[in-house]
DNA sequence: GTGAGGATGTCCGAAAACGGCTAGCGTATT
DNA sequence: AATACGCTAGCCGTTTTCGGACATCCTCAC
């Protein structure tokens, strides 16, 4: 059974949605890649996780939390062996600090693979807490983000 | 989070897959339309419904009951609403009585989709508790079973 | 009778299109 | 000479699209 809730930010409201006691996804209302089935979801406000991830999100807006720490299971069932892979490079990418794309495929072996990369850093599940805003073209350009540029370069402000 | 279990039956060995506290689905080991991500539940023997459904399919067997009582949630999430419509229908045929694929169809409020309701009734999930098995053409003819038609002959005969 | 053909929803495989990329060159500015 | 754009062409996993195949049955022409 999976759940859900609205969570309100600095950057517009999200939407968190919660399986077996982890959070499985975190995106802005209507961003690109926004989940279909969300209407299926029950609206449940007060599951535990939800409570720990609204105050790690206030903490972190407030300049006073660069971690998070809460569990989470990105992708369900249905993503692909690749594209966790890529998540979980992203996730070792520590606040502050930037990446590439082509950087990301090196270190899921595939070091040609760095467009592909892109399209499974835009399907990332969980905005924020698996921080795809700090991934960047070779150039320095921010070249996409599924929440808007406008966000990505908030965010990378935020954290410098 | 599904796990699953083994079921043993004069019929061979059954998989029964569990969601939330109903029942899943039920399929003869290897039968056609077999899940795919089975490697993914976790076995867990002694979940309540399990105990209730070997009871059950015990009686049944042994020619003591006609009809399942337990709690049950075929096709999970990804199953149409057209499926839905036709396993619902399935469900309302009696024991011991067989109805067509047309009727079926007429039953969805689709009279010309016979041949879609059959191969909907193929991807049954919940073998034996929903009767598929007590679909035949209109001619009478067993036409065909995702187990095997012996398996469907040996329920008609246990039904008759 | 008997055989051919059409209606129907869904799955499956194959093939094509599509991205949150990059490196390599030419040109065009300083 | 450097640097800065802009275009082009390869790179690769995923998504989309499309064409058959099915646990059928009725009708119409011979």
């Amino acid at each position: 059974m999976i759940t859900s809730t609205k969570v309100e930010s600095p950057l517009g409201t999200l939407l968190a949605s919660e399986e077996d006691g982890a959070l499985t996804g975190l995106w802005f209302i209507g961003q690109r890649h926004f989940p279909k089935g969300v209407e299926a979801w029950r609206e449940v406000a007060d599951a535990p996780v939800f409570g720990r991830l609204r105050q790690e999100l206030d903490e972190y807006f407030a300049g006073e939390r660069r971690e998070f720490d809460l569990p989470m299971n990105p992708g369900g069932s249905h993503a692909t062996v690749f594209q966790r892979d890529v998540w979980k490079a992203i996730a070792a990418v520590p606040f502050g600090k930037t990446t590439t794309y082509s950087s990301l495929a090196q270190s899921c072996g595939k070091p040609l693979a760095a467009r592909a990369a892109g399209a499974a850093t835009g399907r990332n599940p969980i905005s924020i807490l698996i921080p795809c805003h700090r991934i960047v073209g070779r150039s320095g350009a921010l070249t996409g983000y599924a929440g808007g540029l406008d966000r990505k370069r908030a965010l990378l402000q935020l954290e410098s």
